[in-house]
DNA sequence: CTCTCGGCTTGAACACGTTCAAGTCGAGGG
DNA sequence: CCCTCGACTTGAACGTGTTCAAGCCGAGAG
């Protein structure tokens, strides 16, 4: 017999996925998870805490179809394309959804903010997810790109998927073609550290990520 | 004696300011507005309509504010970085606010949708404020860049306005920081595709940007 | 066995965004 | 003068996310 906890979050994720965002109550998915209204707020604080367990499921699908589908020895345009459209087809379900989606996940406050303290997990096996697709791709960069390159590739995923949210093409058509052209981009721009032109270019990116990535809020400072 | 609509408008902004998003009620715009709660339904459709207006203030006080500021002759760099900080400045009192504000924004579904058929208008004014930075600066480029190349920064002052929103270091020193990392290298790319392995990339990046910005929702399919 | 204690559960209650049937009122036609 | 029409206005009502005082109940102490 299952926890209350985990009936919550099984009645939560199946709500969404069939019913959205703004279908799915805290009363039924209350119901449906057989306990009573105010009892899942014993468990979650807000209905995005439910989300950010939609978040967390999502990123580890990724992982898990990603991965295998990824070359080794394949070029970095191949195998980015492969992820990114590897996290397309894992969001897929949820792109009706998906407006509010990016709408819980992105304020600092949120739980489910790409940048929290409470996502740093989540974060990181997103980034090392893009550190495989530049090790196992051949003409990996080398030095400060090497090391930088998995999260410029997650902030592109991000972007990428910012686009998918407001893409109304039928079957997100457009983003599809959207990851089809930058990924030889990246990978050209890539090439193009080589050059000597390129070298100062990577020292600046390196410096700017600093002040990007710096401590990502210590603790807990929640807005009202 | 304003209109019904205009002291609406009045109200809500006047709000928005003081006390954010969250803690702005309908009906407290409707009362200060001096009119019935139902009477602000006549004239919005929804909370998030009432934002649009402030979205529309937004941006006007961005072009009047860096338009001046603007200095013909000046690097791509300076005058970049110019536009961004303006930009900052004008959005710096609804920071608190912001985070909902992008909640706000960013689904297809939503008037306030910088890509929305509803914003097509402050787009286009956005993106002209950008085609004064690179027409101003010394240095243009020329062709297919000089053309797309206002699309782009705007496409990157909407990236530093999604790093504004999720940012929570005191005054959003963070993203000020980024602004400045960020106007150099725009800069050094944009000299990079000067040379022959750039014009490739330019064709690229200008294909790309064509499936992005291809037709933006012709009309309403508005999802429930 | 009885009594406490604390983790868990409950449903009523609150303020909110939004809807809607009903009302007001002035202009214009007969 | 009366009547109609339609733009505008109203406040009650609905369902929502969230809060909270109160209750339940099993484990452990006495």
């Amino acid at each position: 017999m299952p926890d209350t906890r985990e009936k919550l979050v099984a009645a939560a994720l199946r709500l969404f996925r069939t019913d959205g965002y703004q279908a799915t109550t805290m009363r039924r998915i209350a119901t449906e998870a057989g306990v009573s209204l105010g009892n899942a707020y014993y468990y979650f604080a807000s209905k995005d805490d439910l989300v950010h367990e939609l978040y967390l499921l999502v990123q580890r699908e990724h992982r898990e179809l990603a991965g295998p589908r990824l070359r080794r020895g394949a070029s970095l345009t191949e195998n980015l394309r492969t992820v990114l459209h590897a996290g397309l087809d894992v969001m897929a379900p949820y792109q009706e959804f998906g407006s509010s989606f990016l709408t819980v996940a992105l304020p600092p406050s949120s739980r489910s903010s790409p940048f929290s303290a409470d996502s740093a997990v989540a974060r990181e096996q997103a980034i090392g997810l893009m550190r495989e697709v530049v090790t196992l791709s051949r003409g990996r960069p080398t030095g400060v790109l090497l090391e930088r390159l998995p999260t410029l590739l997650w902030l592109v995923y991000l972007g990428i998927t910012v686009h998918w949210v407001t893409d109304s093409s039928p079957a997100q058509d457009r983003t599809r073609r959207l990851v089809d052209g930058v990924a030889p981009i990246v990978s050209r721009l890539v090439g193009l550290a080589r050059l000597p032109g390129g070298r100062r270019l990577v020292t600046d990116v390196a410096r700017v990520m600093d002040v990007v990535s710096a401590a990502p809020a210590p603790a807990a400072e929640v807005a009202r």
